[in-house]
RNA sequence: CGGGGUGUGGCUCAGCUUGGCUAGAGCGCCUGGUUUGGGACCAGGAGGUCGCAGGUUCGAAUCCUGUCACCCCGACCA
């Protein structure tokens, strides 16, 4: 019970102090440290294994609607970055530059990609004539930098992993439904895979993305009760094209503008695996998305044949098609145990002397740390069940948390009220004014609209700020 | 961009107020031995231009000036 207490003692308890829970598992956990540079960080093999995941998982959802990945350049010139006003109005705060190539200054400045919108229809400029070359349904992996001021691991940082896709279509309709297509792969994605449910919606005006149409999200609720948009999908109409003078003729020799989509999910996403599924004890990574499946911990292996028998099993365990690891250090079990639940390997699988006796190995739950005991000739096939219940155990749970934090308010004084006694989001009329957002806002100590979902409730005729008749109802929260 | 804080072995820090022997501790690391079903123990060992640049002084981790970096809390943003 003692070590217990001591093993609690590197991880700051959730309850005590979210933020410092938070820092405390991604270092514990080793998923990413500091490099010398504010806001640019280290992703370490823990933290980098779950991104090639996701882009693992996610790429084959892309690929499956359609998309085709490319990489365009790091840096972009500075009049391309201008063509489209409320583009660069939306990012020049944040954007860096460089201005000296070698040792001269450079005529014209490049900056580093902060997203890469009028790179794409630099390029489609060039080579889209016709109808018969649209539509273009394009995503590239890469990384982008904004000069954030204020930096978190995962959450907010300069440099950032990510993908974006970009899209141009013939028509207006088949543009929407790319953005909805892709918002709805993110949606299962993100349910299916990380276990993580969601509140699914567009943006009003102001959460917009810069030059967007309609911005379409998908949020998600953390632990503390904050919101966190976990992936977004922009439908952007013609603004940029017509910008940059992208037209097709059609089949009568007609010159059309082409409609635009853009799409984007980043490494933030694994602070939302953090904060959602993980505990005191570290992290807990959903089965699907774990880079390692299962850690085979042997006990006593200085013991005649202990060694023996874990290496036979981790040897069927991969043959079997687990992600399998084995602890074979010299460390004692009770560090091996932490280790593994720290850094959130779904299972591990302790066998010893006597185990081995008795023709069985225990396997032990992360989320739960349910103990199963296993005959040893099953394992391959019960250690399956055992994942998928997990994975469906950690979604339900999430769901029943989310479920339980979300409220409704006819009053400012009962949204006050609901917003300090039940972190969460609340769910309530609204005008449409830009105004209304900002005033609720200062009211309620930072709560800003989050989504209008797609199936919209009637909670009453009027603005739950104003008393002006009520456009929308829509989702309110504290987001990161 | 405002407010606060910190820079001393790999990590966390003590030492600074009141300058003075060879700059310490815990953890980690290396070696040997005993251990092994929830972060084991003993013994020995390696490792530091005290963020950087000036200045004061017989003497600076300590005092002064400047500078850089990072962290935390707010406002803004994936």
């Amino acid at each position: 019970m003692a070590k217990e207490k001591k093993l609690v003692q590197s991880i700051t308890s959730r309850e005590v102090d979210f933020a410092q829970w938070y820092t405390d598992v991604v270092r514990e956990a080793k998923l990413c440290d500091y490099s010398g540079v504010k806001g640019c960080l280290n992703y370490l093999p823990n933290g980098y294994a779950i991104w090639e995941k996701i882009q693992a998982d996610l790429d084959r959802r892309f690929k499956d609607t359609g998309v085709e990945n490319v990489y365009l350049p790091v840096l972009i010139p500075e009049a391309l970055l201008q063509k489209e006003a409320d583009h660069i109005e939306g990012f020049a705060p944040e954007v860096a530059w460089v201005t000296q190539g070698g040792l001269e200054p450079l005529q014209e400045k490049f900056c580093i990609r902060p997203t890469s919108e009028t790179l794409f229809c630099d390029v489609w400029s060039k080579t889209v004539q016709s109808y018969r070359d649209l539509p273009k349904v394009w995503n590239q992996w890469c990384s982008v930098l904004r000069w954030e001021k204020t930096t978190r691991p995962f959450l907010r940082s300069r440099e950032f992993l990510w993908q974006e896709g970009h899209t141009i279509h013939a028509t207006f309709e088949e543009a929407e439904e790319r953005t909805l297509t892709m918002r709805d792969v993110y949606r299962d994605f993100i349910q299916d895979d990380l276990a993580i449910p969601l509140v699914c919606g567009r943006k009003t005006e102001s959460e917009k993305f810069a030059g967007a149409q309609d911005t379409y999200t998908v949020e998600a609720l953390m632990h503390d009760g904050q919101a966190l948009q976990s992936a977004t999908s922009h439908f952007f109409g013609n603004a940029f094209p017509d910008a940059f003078e992208i037209k097709y003729s059609d089949k009568n020799n007609e010159l059309h503008s082409v409609y635009e989509t853009s799409w984007g999910l980043s490494t933030r996403i694994i602070g939302a695996i953090i904060m959602v599924h993980g505990d005191d004890s570290g992290l807990v990574l959903p089965p699907r998305i774990a880079p390692v499946q299962t850690k085979v911990i042997p006990i006593a292996q200085h013991k005649e044949g202990v060694l023996d028998k874990a290496r036979e099993l981790l040897d069927a365990l991969r043959a079997a098609g687990y992600a399998a690891k084995i602890d074979d250090s010299d460390k004692a079990p009770g560090w091996k145990f932490s280790e593994q639940e720290i850094q959130g390997i779904p299972t591990r699988i302790e066998i010893g002397p006597k185990d081995i006796e008795n023709g069985q190995v225990v396997v032990v739950r992360r989320d739960t740390r349910e103990k199963i005991s296993v005959p040893i000739d099953e394992i391959t096939t019960k250690l399956g069940e055992i994942l998928e219940t997990m994975q469906k155990d950690m979604f339900d749970r999430a769901k029943a948390f989310l479920d339980a934090h979300i409220d409704s308010a006819v009053t400012m004084e009962e949204m006050n009220k609901k917003f300090s006694e039940n972190r969460g989001f609340i769910k309530a009329m609204w005008c449409g004014e830009e105004a209304c957002e900002d005033e609720i806002k200062a009211q309620t100590g930072g709560a800003s609209s989050r989504c209008i979902p797609d199936e919209e409730e009637h909670l009453s005729d009027v603005c739950i700020c104003c008393g002006k008749p009520a456009k929308h109802m829509v989702y309110w929260g504290r987001a990161y």
